[in-house]
This record gives C-alpha cells, structure tokens and sequence, in this order.
DNA sequence: CGCGCTTATTGACGCAGGTCAAGGCCCGCC
DNA sequence: GGCGGGCCTTGACCTGCGTCAATAAGCGCG
C-alpha cells in the first residue's frame, strides 16, 4: 500500500518513499493548521520538530487517556474521533477531526491525556512534540499566538456543543453536526453538499447524546423534510438552509 | 465601602487606600492563578502588566460577547458566571467563576470575546491584558506553559460538562456540581460541606441543561436521601460520598 | 412593617426521546 | 457467492423531564 492513503493527503509523497520528515511547506493543509504570517525559515523550523508517522489503520489508537502527554497531533488524511469513558465506562464522543484540524490539546493541563483518540478509516496525522513547540513558540511570537488561537477555538467549540446538549432538540443537534461537517468540508475545497460519514450512526449519537434509533429517525425526518438525502453513509444536502436554520436557532 | 469586598480578597488593601495596583506576591490565591516556579522577579514583571480594577456589583458585566477581546481575568472575590447568548436569545452558562480562577480565554481565538461574563455578587477581579501576557510568556517560560495548562485544563473541563450533559440524569447533573464546588471550596481552604450558593436555580438549571422547577426537585430527592440539607441557598453536605457516587457515575 | 418583586417549591399532565424488540442491509471473509 | 456479524431502520411502548399553573417564601424599599 502506497502511502499516501487518501486524496486528503497534504504531499504526496514519491512513489515507494519511505521518508517520513514533513513537509509543511508543500502541504496543502497548511493554510487550516499553520499560522499564515509564519516565515519560510520559521516553517522550516517547524518542519524540523514535526514528525510524520506511520498512517493508522481504522480503529486504530493514536493515544489513550491518561497515557503520559508528549505531542499533540495535525490530521494528515482520514478522520478520528476522540472520546473520554466516564468511570461507570460510559463513552462520551468530544470530537471529530478532520484534515488540517489539530487534536491533543486536552492534555497539556497535566501532562496526560484527557481523552482517547482513534481513527474511524485510515487515517494519517503529523506528530507535533509539546516540549519542541513551547521552546520554538517563546521564540516565535506568531507561532505561540496561533497556539493559544488553537487552543481558544477549542474551547469556544466546545461551549457551542454544550450550549446544542443542553438547549437543542434531537433535529437541531443532527442538523447541526452536518452543517458544522459541510462547512469543514468546504475549507479543504470539498463539495459542501456532498459527503460520505465516515462515522457511524453510534458515534454521532454519541457525540449528541442520542440514541442510535434518535439519530436514525431524525436522518427520516430530515429526508422527508427535503432537506437531505440520505444513502446509509453518503449524505446529499438538498435544502442547506432548512438545515442551517434549524442548527443554530430554536 | 472598602476596597476589600469579601473575606477572599486577596491581599487586603490598607484602609482608604485607593491604590488600584495588583500585588500578586502578597495574594493569598496565587497559589492558584499563577505557575509556581516563578522566581521573585519573574513575579515582579507579571504582578506591573496586571491591573487590579474597581469591583462589579452584583450584575454587572465584566466583558460581553463579541465585544474586543483584551484581556483575560483572574477573580479575587466574588462569582461570576459566563454564558453566551445563541441566535435565537436563549442562554446557555457555560461556567462559574470562583475565586483563583480564571476567565475569559475563549476570547483569545478570534480577538472578540466568545461569551459573556457577569457578577452573580459584588466581585473583584485581576484584570490581564494579553497583549503584554503574551510578551512576557515569551520571555518566561514557565508563564508560556502555565498559561497553555490554563487553557488545557478549560478545555478539559468543557469536556467533562459534555458528558455530563449527554449522559447523566438530572440527579447526577446537580450532585456533580455540589461536588465541584465543594471542592474549588476545598482549594481555598473554604469548607466543603456548608456554603452559600451564589447562584440563583435558574443559573444552576441554565448550566446543567435543565428546568428551574426539576432543579429544585432534585434538591428535594436528594434532601429526602440524606445527602443534602438545602435552606434555600445555604446548602449542607452531609453524605459527601453518596454525593460523588452519584457525580461521576451511572 | 407591609408592599411588590423576584426566587423557590410543589403538583398535575404531556411529550420527546429512551428502551426493547424485530427485521433488513451492507460488507468482509472463506 | 454465500455465510456471519456488525450496522441501520422501524415500530410499539414507557418514562424522565419539560411545561403550565398556583402558592409560598425571601428580600429590598419606602
């Protein structure tokens, strides 16, 4: 199998290579993860902290909760979902992460990760070591501001999830995950109208805190709206605005 | 009314003096709000960027959604809550702020403050402004890392609130939240088994995703237990351990 | 001290979504 | 290509919490 594992893939790498050393520069994903007013030499130094390893296979871990916290992580290709298990082993689903979205960051507080992580397909991600970043940040005023950017954005998505559990019906939650995929889609320069899940209906229930059947019965509602049209994984968004208003309103 | 509005005042200002200067070397809650291996003179730098400012009353709002961000806040004295305003106008909390913490971090992604922050009662607070935050994290590694903790940890947090959110009963909502503020109680050498809840029943049930009216139930069920004894908003733990069974568990 | 307001409690009732169960479909694997 | 196991859908029923409504209890204020 080549590696390049998916057309998200940033740089496709020569055929048969097996060089493993990052190329932001050539990476079409720069643009999501990198800070634009970085410098050729800054990137260059970047390049050299950042770490490209092996692709994960599909449910695949790339950490695990309370694992020591060493690097955080820029998806590559693919997708992952991370998720926290409560004590009683519950599964929570915190996120999705898509190419050019970076993940880990819950771990920083104490040096151990708040959550577990795994790919939902093949996936590729780019290793970046906490401790190289905080020394090249001090030294790098864009690249600590985009930093703690990150991170803030992190926490502003997160209240807008708390905000759709704890206020939205079943419909304005699904609703919402698709608009929020669609627009992500649109970054990389995908069809924001046409996608294939690459989660399942369990984990976006999870994720919303709905059942399976919940979700399922609102991808029927949804369909028989005319909003969507859904073929088991492959979702067609008819009418974005019916979809849009009921997302991020009553 | 004396500058010292509350017996968590940090460091408690001489009679009269109207000198609005912070003093972190001599606050008592900066075992808290700051990294603790920082040197003296180290201290000194953070302690003339910060700006100690007139207190709010009850009401009052520190910052408010989409307006400039400049800076985040450490509290001195006082609650305050944060909460954004979805397009519809309903409210979600999204946290509460005692004494030590910080706020206002989710402003830092997008220059513009991602929710609203006001007193639940007269409140002191450590205004920073991040600009010079940033300058000084550069030059001070252990601020630079103490500050990426901070917002970890928020992260963390906001992630915990979505399981709680998506997976717990009414009951277990409420008693994970005594439970955290026993302990954020606890960590101000405050009693962890009697206090004064600064919040109203509507706040509360905003925060947990429910009802004014099932809020006030569940203090009833749980009074019924044994867990509890609520007089209005004086509250006594008297089972701590059914309490936090029922916090982060089934 | 009594007036009016906001906040909290309690009860009766309805419904969105959970639960349980059954059946169909997709897909990897031999 | 056909077998097996997960994934998805659909239906019938149940329940926890929301909604509505009425009352009470705290509290600032004149």
């Amino acid at each position: 199998m080549p590696l390049s594992v998916d057309r998200d893939e940033g740089a496709p790498a020569a055929a048969g290579s097996r060089e493993y050393r990052a190329s932001c520069v050539n990476c079409r994903l720069s643009s999501i993860c990198l800070p634009l007013a970085l410098e050729a030499t800054e990137i260059d130094a970047l390049e050299r902290i950042v770490q490209r390893s092996k692709p994960l296979q599909k449910g695949q871990y790339l950490y695990r909760e309370s694992e020591d916290f060493q690097s955080v992580f820029a998806v590559r290709s693919g997708t992952l979902k991370a998720y926290r298990t409560t004590d009683d082993g519950r599964e929570q689903v915190t996120g999705f992460y898509f190419p050019g979205e970076i993940l880990g960051m819950d771990g920083i507080g104490n040096n151990r990760h708040a959550s577990s992580a795994r790919a939902l397909e093949t996936a590729a991600v780019c290793e970046i070591p906490f401790a190289s970043l905080e020394t090249l940040s001090a030294e790098m005023p864009h690249l600590q501001r985009h930093f703690f950017q990150l991170m803030s954005r992190e926490i502003a998505e997160d209240q807008q999830l708390i905000t759709l559990l704890s206020k939205s019906s079943a419909d304005e939650r699904v609703a919402a995950l698709l608009v929020s995929i669609s627009t992500r889609n649109a970054r990389r320069k995908l069809s924001a109208t046409r996608f294939r899940l690459s989660m399942s209906r369990v984990d976006i229930g999870n994720y919303l805190g709905l059942t399976v059947e919940t979700v399922s019965r609102v991808f029927g509602r949804l369909q028989k709206l005319g909003a969507l049209r859904v073929d088991n994984r492959e979702i067609e968004i008819l009418n974005g605005d019916t979809l849009a208003g009921m997302a991020d309103a009553h």
